[in-house]
DNA sequence: ATGGGGATGGCCGTCGAAGACGACTGATCT
DNA sequence: AGATCAGTCGTCTTCGACGGCCATCCCCAT
């Protein structure tokens, strides 16, 4: 025998990483519209807003595998804790998030957004400084911008210096409905 | 309590793949020289004719983790065989190697090479159409060129489509030797 | 004629450099 | 308050430049 060993090495370390799934994703509703939730067995990969299922399952099989399939049971405790925050019942999520393929920077800063309370705001310059780049705030937009995970990483607590809300990449009324609903707004 | 959950997922995930260590490194004897061997517990992450540690360590540390020593055992397995096979005893080597960091054509390359049976030898182009990419001869010098694991995936079994040697990161007169020893010349 | 030795023109993946973005900010001026 | 402007920063995209190549074509020495 030559040496694939290393080939077998990496199918077994790969299928046993992750059962038979590389990621289960599935639509609910909510307050803010449809939200489609995608995890696999290591965290959420990710929630959105929008419904255009096929994208996502592009996005999903280039970067999380190609076994992917609707299985709400894989994004089961999402849902859960995502109907109790809008319920108004739950001011903290205790899921795990899997940010496989992200920059150190990026995850350094959703590390930080990930400690900003329920109920309170950040700057993006104050977050840029807390991830220890002080003047990065405007980098830090762009990460908010491209947040996979938004509410548990609840990038929409993040405002500008002035206090307006600046912009959120599922639209800006639902910014404005998620910090109401935490009693930021109104 | 926020959501630091992730943050903890992660450390915990790192420690337990990786012991207390992300990599150990030595140095060893050989008919060609001084080798400096590197492996995580994934398997061997480097093999190198340059005994300029300080350089691999550098690089150690930004690939595979902060936490490099020197350690033996860690790469007891890689000397063993390498032993072996200089001392003629061995034809195959059956160690895992740890790609990370490749890219998918860099890993399909190398997959191919480690196929390449002792005493035999491919062409550039050879390799090239093994891997699914009859084209791409070219490119295939350049991924042997950069081989991080010389030897034990046999980037010298590979020749140019005239017979020549080519070329050979750890200089041609290893390439002959190394061809020497399998009983591909004189 | 035959075979080695250059020269030439395609082919290909990787890496590095350069430029173009913004969910920013603080200062300045209406 | 709003508008303008310049300063800043990490990504993404593009672009160009590499080679451990190869087939072809020429040319000259056997």
């Amino acid at each position: 025998m030559t040496v694939p060993t290393d080939l077998d090495v990496r199918f077994r370390e790969s299928a046993a990483r992750s059962g038979l799934l590389d990621a289960g994703y599935d639509v609910t509703d909510s307050p803010l519209g449809p939200l489609l939730l995608a995890a696999s067995d290591r965290g959420i990969l990710r929630i959105s807003f929008d419904a255009d299922i096929d994208q996502h399952l592009e996005w999903l099989s280039r970067h999380a595998g190609r076994r992917i399939l609707r299985s709400p049971r894989q994004v089961d405790g999402v849902r859960r804790e995502l109907d109790e925050y809008f319920e108004g019942k739950r001011h903290a999520f205790d899921l795990a998030v899997d940010l496989r393929d992200v920059t150190p920077f990026t995850e350094c800063v959703l590390m930080e957004l990930a400690r900003v309370p329920f109920g309170e705001t950040v700057t993006y310059a104050e977050l840029a400084a807390r991830s220890g780049r002080p003047k990065a705030a405007r980098a830090v937009g762009m990460t908010m911008n491209r947040n996979r995970i938004p509410i548990v990483l609840p990038c929409h607590r993040v405002i500008g210096a002035s206090g307006s809300l600046v912009g959120y990449a599922g639209g800006l009324d639902r910014k404005v409905a998620l910090l109401t609903l935490e009693g930021v707004l109104l």
